[in-house]
RNA sequence: GUGGCUGUAGUCAAGCGGUUAAGACAAUGGAUUGUGAUUCCAUCAUGCGCGGGUUCAAAUCCCGUCAGCCACC
């Protein structure tokens, strides 16, 4: 019996925002949410004391990396991934689809699955839909999600085409490998940048009946224009009641837009990659805190930000940090941003239950510079 | 004092007669969207210690000079 379940709690009136909530084995989590990329097992800088003080709900896994390293026995043994890193709230796995599609290993993708090298020993290895979903069992994932084919945004449309429907063979197949039905398997639309393929993606995963369904494909080549344009377009064709996942995105100004095309769910390593270059992100806009003007700024990163980060430290030690390589220095900038993210994203749970989130969404996308 | 060696960007350094003087680090910008990110890209010496000379052509050869290092008195 599934132990997962979303319930829509509020939707806007002028746009396609909503308010909602999911129930998982772990826990629940109030959407639209943030989720902070945990790929081999922390949010990398962070741990997890760190991300409980920003009220992080629920943090991604690899199913590419855990494959490779620490693999199935060892995963098995220390009771999944919850048991292996000591959390105890919600995660998510992403199945690798994206990974084997971005690492430049040679990999042989046939109908059966993926035949890939792992980036640690160059081994071949080997994902069916089947053994992937087995694999995210063994993580123990709260939220699964089905071995796709991605392709780059800007791929021709009969490549699109194939791997979108192998993408939606694979789903049925990663769908009846499922054992463990407390946990949700979600289905993930391809499509590339062509309409009607994306409405055929969503038809055809839709009568799958997930229980959520990704927007994938997303944030690989395409403008900013065509993510928002196919974004709002793929959300539209998806069943309300379902949560909505728009995976590997993206900046601020990329998740108030898909919000407002009523996406409930993003994934992003903006926030903890580029912290470790020095961008820290406001609601006002980037701080790029390598640059030379930095070194005698003694203002926080943002002076309204609540995070520790910014009660204490200056943008000029904040800089030194960064230049001289400091680990602190990622940590710190890591916290601010995942803190700012978190906090985004309940000022707009916030403002669509009052029924403002048109208002503050067009302040937020015109006042600051993305 | 004598002999030798060395002087090229902020630093280290290639070049040893022939088009616009390698490269690295630093510096200064920029990039980064389901983490192979301590990553990637761009810019950065009209000038080779200084002054002469030889040559069609000199960072490269010659003379002088200054500085540093080493050895010997």
């Amino acid at each position: 019996m599934s132990r997962f379940s979303f319930e829509l709690l509020a939707k806007d009136q002028q746009t396609e925002a909503r308010r909602g909530k999911l129930n998982t084995v772990h826990g629940e989590i109030q959407t639209p949410v943030f989720m902070s990329v945990g790929t081999f097992g922390s949010v990398r800088a962070l741990d997890h004391v760190d991300l409980e003080t920003i009220g992080v709900q629920i943090i991604l896994g690899n199913t590419y990396h855990l494959y490779l390293r620490p693999g199935a026995d060892i995963l098995r043994e220390r009771g999944g991934y919850h048991g292996l890193i000591h959390w105890n709230a919600p995660i998510l796995t992403d199945s690798g689809g994206f990974q084997i599609f971005s690492l430049p290993h040679q990999r042989v993708v046939s109908e059966q699955g993926v035949e890939f090298r792992s980036y640690i020993d160059q081994a071949a290895r080997f994902f069916s839909p089947e053994s992937n979903i087995a694999f995210q069992e063994t993580i123990g994932s709260d939220i699964m999600m089905v071995l796709d084919v991605c392709v780059p945004s800007t791929s021709p449309r009969d490549v699109a085409a194939k791997a979108m429907e192998r993408t939606h063979r694979w789903a049925k197949r990663c769908k009846q490998a499922q054992k463990n039905h407390a946990n949700a398997l979600f289905g993930i639309v391809q499509g590339a940048i062509f309409e009607d393929l994306r409405k055929e993606s969503a038809q055809a995963l839709s009568e799958l009946d997930f229980p959520g369904y990704a927007i994938g494909g997303l944030a690989v080549g395409e403008t900013d224009e065509e993510r928002e344009h196919f974004t709002k377009y793929t959300a539209k064709l998806l069943p309300v009641s379902k949560p909505r996942y728009l995976m590997g995105v993206g900046t601020p100004h990329d998740l108030v837009r898909a919000i407002r095309a009523g996406v409930d769910m993003f994934d992003c390593i903006i926030p903890t990659n580029h912290a470790r270059q020095g961008v820290a992100y406001t609601f006002q806009g980037k701080v790029k805190l390598r640059r030379a003007v930095f070194a005698t700024d003694e203002t926080p990163i943002d002076t309204a930000c609540g995070c520790f980060v910014c009660r204490r430290y200056s943008r000029a030690y904040l800089h030194q940090l960064i230049k001289c390589d400091e680990p602190t220095g990622w940590r710190l900038v890591s916290y601010h941003n995942t803190w700012f993210y978190e906090r985004l994203m309940e000022r707009c749970r916030a403002e669509i239950s009052a029924g403002t989130f048109a208002s503050f969404s067009q302040w937020f996308l015109s006042s600051a510079e993305d």
